[in-house]
DNA sequence: CTGTTAGCGCGTTCAC
DNA sequence: GTGAACGCGCTAACAG
């Protein structure tokens, strides 16, 4: 294990001065065909690779993007990893690094990251509505970009999934195949006590849509722990007469099971979109009708913006959204 | 925003040297209590904190572990996040960080996080019974911990779930309850053509455990995607007589639904008995008797020896291993 | 117990 | 087109 070359040791071998070596690394400045190739050639044979630290000391920057990652959460883990790899595909893609810093470890772990210049920017996922985590990012000397839209986000950089425009469509199908009563199988209740602020908009928009339709909607938020679906199920198809056209905004499949355990069939004797990502949703075994949350789209578009963000840190904030889409599968009865 | 604030700045309105800033900080040294106070005070005061690039080039410690993430993986979501999760707590205990890297990037990965001096040490997940990561990690100049045993794993540091164990566990339990023929729902042929050691391991011990007890077993890998569950249970269920005792190795979900669709309940109509998460094996229906993989107990002992690697890095290599449990719930009937 | 000093490895002016 | 020299912010000898 002998030492670790440094850039002193390629300019050395190249017989070149160690800003020289800087230079045909960065590419800041223009250098004769031949002095890079004998550069170029001192570092493969040394095997060089600059000392991050070292970079991060001199050029201010640390080529790090840091993310805080939600895993506990209402998002299905698999919506969850989808996210985490697609923001660190879209780093890696622009020669950056990820770092992970967990959302239990509060607010002040955005501080720790950039204050201690461990990253240029940070990404903090899963935003409440009341969310301390943005009054902390406007005082940050770096870019912050947000998935999800707090209260207030006045200044901020916001990314966030159209929750009010899928809650449209969804009731839309479900009204649009005949049901004159929609009942959606909403997030837990501690999902939104917790101030996860799509539930709230979700269902204000899913309101909105059933009124201006006419039909009659009700909203049951599924707790978590077996049996609750069950539960749940029971009180929406106590009424009699034809069941009503469902929403399932989270864990689709224990819903099938639940009404499977009923002899209903999606897409037979009840409508069923869900809210969900595709592979979710093509997994099942009635493949469903939904909206997907798109989180590879949400983290592509989020990461896009935030590298722009470092290149023009003054950028005013903004609230993007990523639309939501629906695609038609099998759990609805097609009309005719 | 104003310039950062560094030690010298803490140092001055102190009025002690920089250096003993930094012993205040570090506590490398005895410091007066007098002086201690100023220069908390002082690092109070300009909300101090020190700079993690120059900290690491002068420090020779970055405080940041690296560990490959497999997203696209066998394991479910849920337990990839659970390992990840784990990690990153790990890390943030011993005051360390996460750097994400997707295995996906290849072994070169390795090479390029430690040769930049990104991290102190790096986690392997996922090892496959041929992994290039393997030699890479002899040659690395920093302690690496594998999560999972390659085929050669001398002079590694392995940690790894007793999938033998497991194997055996749960093929007994099924024995004891008076199957005569049991038929393993394994992994998909992608995991063990990729190399997934656990796979064949798992598949060897399962046979072993199996013809001491003279049942006979029945090895039936599910391939991804939907229907796959429905047709390797068909084949399964297709013999005459009682139903063989179940092994599912992963998505038991699926095979409660399959079954639930043939009328047979778990701990009623059939022995089943998962390999999953506890979560996972509570979250059913039926509760499942099951041997938890322990993701989050692999991770926390996995990082336990490698905060010791990183104060002696010259210890030997090994493999150790996290033993197999088993927990009965109720999918299994009980005898009597 | 504390201060002084010399790097850590690289980016970047400024002179040539 | 190239090199010398300084500084980024901190740690760790070495002095006292």
């Amino acid at each position: 294990m002998a030492r670790v070359p440094t850039s002193k040791d390629v300019a050395r071998i190249a017989g070149v001065s160690q800003s020289t070596v800087s230079y045909v690394m960065s590419g800041k400045r223009p250098i004769s065909e031949k002095t890079r190739r004998l550069v170029e050639d001192a570092i493969a044979q040394l095997t060089y690779q600059p000392n991050a630290g070292a970079r991060a000391l001199a050029g201010r920057r640390t080529n790090v993007i840091a993310a805080v990652v939600p895993f506990r959460s209402p998002l299905s883990a698999h919506g969850l990893m989808a996210f985490v790899e697609e923001i660190a595909l879209a780093a890696r893609a622009r020669d950056h690094d990820l770092l992970i810093v967990t959302a239990d470890e509060g607010p002040g772990a955005l501080q720790r990251v950039v204050g201690g210049a461990l990253c240029d920017a940070v990404v903090v996922m899963e935003v409440r509505t009341e969310d301390e985590r943005a009054a902390v990012a406007r005082s940050l000397s770096r870019p912050a970009l947000f998935i999800g839209v707090p209260g207030d986000s006045a200044g901020l950089h916001c990314v966030d999934f159209d929750f009010e425009g899928a809650a449209a469509l969804l009731v839309a199908e479900l009204a649009g195949a005949g049901n004159r009563e929609v009942a959606v199988l909403g997030w837990t209740p501690e999902a939104e006590e917790r101030g996860i602020n799509y539930v709230p908009r979700f269902r204000a928009a899913a309101e909105r849509a059933a009124a201006e339709r006419g039909v009659a909607l009700r909203w049951c938020a599924v707790p978590a722990g077996q049996g609750a679906v069950e539960h749940c199920l029971a009180d929406v198809l106590s009424t009699p007469g034809a069941p009503p056209g469902l929403v399932v905004t989270t864990g689709a499949q224990e819903v099938l099971n639940a009404l499977l355990r009923r002899d209903l069939v999606a897409g037979r004797d009840v409508d069923l979109v869900a809210l969900s990502t595709d592979a979710e949703a093509e997994a099942q075994a009635v493949p469903l009708t939904a909206v997907s949350t798109q989180p590879r789209d949400v983290s592509r578009q989020a990461m896009e913006w935030l590298f722009e963000l470092l290149d023009d840190p003054a950028a005013p904030g903004e609230v993007r959204r990523v639309p939501a889409e629906l695609t038609r599968r099998r759990s609805v009865r097609t009309a005719g």
